[in-house]
RNA sequence: GUUCCCAUCGUCUAGGGGCCUAGGACACCUCCCUUUCACGGAGGAUACAGGGGUUCGAAUCCCCUUGGGAACGCCA
């Protein structure tokens, strides 16, 4: 095989989302799999959409999901960085003009003055009909020469492929479906010149695949009928065309192609909801593709270790957020403990949390909680019962106050914690301390951890005392005590 | 409407003629651990869309039906 190299081209219309990261991801893994080479092409053509701030953002995405490229744009300049350039649609004109002009010299394409309108009415009347809502344009009979002169005159005109004189049947062997065929009459003459003069989809991406010599292509299934065009343009220019692979489609809860509409699910908004790139890696990477023996915690590396296109899946996949969220969770606890606490420093800033700058506070407090965090954001709750800033008696906790109990159990504690004369109590000091809190009381069970609790935390429930006290110094335990005596009165 | 694609637990999937009385994972239920919750551990319930073939044998191959999806743009 000669050498892989393949593409992802997004188009800088708007964010990166699951299905363009998973795409992405697919041919990265593919290219570093067989060792060749990942190029980025930004496809940019059209005008009216495409913005400076949607490219930034799409590689940002890209960069934090570290699906880094051997060619394309620059991350950070943005300017091009490769051989096989322009990497910007918008840059390379000069090069699809010259290919429509081959095309129009060769009639194979033709000048169409065809009005919206008349599209329009032309649509209509073939669904009535029940044939493809195509365009049968008058103006593929003119001449070049008969076009130019009306072009002349200064009217408008894009330039329509023509496909009435091609062959019946167009047959590729798609690396995920196998065998598909269609029919050429699927398709009209689809334009590929705007009259602007800007060239649309199908035929950029089939002579930049080309010219960027791109040896495999995978791509979302909604692709598939493009490939019949982009087959023909092939034909038309007599190149040989890449491989494709048409990967199934991810789905929203109702079954239907995930839309940047109704679903949040942009890559950029689960960084901020406090997922791992790793994780939206690994769970998108199974939403379409499985690891020959079943494993689903899996890093970059190992997919890259793993991935074979036979196993790539041929049916949608509905994105579900709960096994997502799972799995995020097991990401966040395969980091190394100050790892994790870097990673959740952006979410405790949101909060203006004042924590101990203590690197040993740091991994042990990392190690309490690690196991209750199922998202970056998680650290916020947790975090908050060790910021004194944050304390508060939450409704919750009446009933545990009306207690009989309660106030003997909370003055023993109080006191006994000032008494300790440390600045934080280990966990066999809080143990030990408890128990004394139990022996001069006489509470126990509920009764005696639960006030204990509130005056931790401010509610009966939570993280555990014994992980929960050794992170709190015994000044604040003290205050946070008196502050529920009070209330109790 | 037309064309194409798809079809295994609620969801992601394993499965490519006998190893399947269909395996794993998430979620769910039960129990254990635990002075709460969570984590962890052990179990449980739940699926081959339907109908025809082919075959000694079909979740696996073929056909039809049904269902779902996508596409039909001077969007990509």
């Amino acid at each position: 095989m000669s050498m892989v190299r393949v593409r992802f081209a997004p188009s800088p219309t708007g964010y990166l989302h699951v299905g363009g990261a998973r795409t992405a991801l697919y041919n990265y893994l593919f290219a570093k799999k067989n060792g060749g080479e990942f190029i980025l092409r930004i496809e940019d053509t059209d005008e009216a959409r495409s913005t400076q701030e949607s490219l930034r953002g799409v590689i940002d995405d890209m960069v934090w999901l570290n699906l880094l490229w051997n060619e394309g744009v620059d991350p950070v300049t943005l300017r091009d960085q490769g051989a096989s350039g322009p990497y910007k649609q918008s840059e390379r004109q000069y090069i699809y003009s010259e290919i429509a002009d081959n095309l129009l010299n060769a009639n194979k394409a033709y000048y169409c003055f065809l009005t919206d309108e008349e599209i329009t009415t032309q649509r209509e009347a073939a669904i009535k009909a029940g044939r493809p809502p195509q365009v049968n344009s008058p103006y593929q009979d003119w001449t070049l020469e008969k076009a130019k002169e009306r072009l002349a005159t200064g009217d408008k005109a894009v330039v329509r492929f023509k496909t009435r004189d091609l062959k019946k049947d167009y047959i590729f062997t798609d690396l995920v479906r196998h065998e598909v065929k269609f029919p050429s009459d699927m398709v009209g003459d689809f334009v590929i010149l705007r009259s602007g003069g800007m060239p649309v989809y199908n035929f950029c991406c089939a002579i930049d695949d080309h010219m960027m010599k791109i040896s495999h292509v995978f791509r979302a299934e909604e692709h598939l009928p493009n490939t019949l065009r982009q087959l023909m343009l092939y034909e038309a220019m007599g190149w040989q065309p890449p491989e494709f692979g048409h990967i199934s489609l991810i789905l929203d809860e109702d079954r239907q192609k995930l839309s940047k509409r109704k679903g949040a699910v942009a890559c950029g908004q689960l960084k901020a909801e406090g997922y791992l790139a790793s994780a939206v890696l690994n769970f998108i990477a199974l939403l379409g593709w499985s690891h020959p023996e079943g494993k689903e915690i899996m890093t970059v590396d190992d997919m890259i270790q793993a991935f074979d296109v036979s196993r790539l899946n041929s049916s949608g996949a509905v994105f579900d957020r709960v096994k997502f969220k799972w799995m995020n969770a097991m990401h966040l606890r395969a980091l190394p403990n100050m790892d994790l606490w870097q990673e959740i420093q952006p979410f405790l800033a949101r909060e203006k949390m004042d924590l101990p700058k203590d690197p040993v506070w740091q991994e042990k407090s990392i190690m309490a909680f690690k196991t209750s965090m199922e998202t970056l954001a998680d650290a916020i709750e947790l975090y908050k019962p060790l910021n004194d800033i944050s304390f508060t008696i939450l409704p919750e906790a009446e009933e545990t106050l009306m207690w009989e109990p309660t106030k003997t159990v909370l003055l023993a504690w109080r006191d006994l914690v000032q008494a300790s004369g440390k600045d934080y109590l280990s966990e066999a000091e809080f143990l030990k301390l408890q128990d004394e809190v139990k022996n001069k009381t006489g509470a126990k069970g509920k009764n005696l951890f639960m006030p204990i609790r509130v005056a931790v935390i401010g509610k009966p429930h939570g993280t555990e005392l014994k992980i929960l006290v050794p992170l709190i110094k015994t000044s604040s335990l003290v205050t946070r005590a008196n502050k529920v005596l009070e209330k109790i009165g």
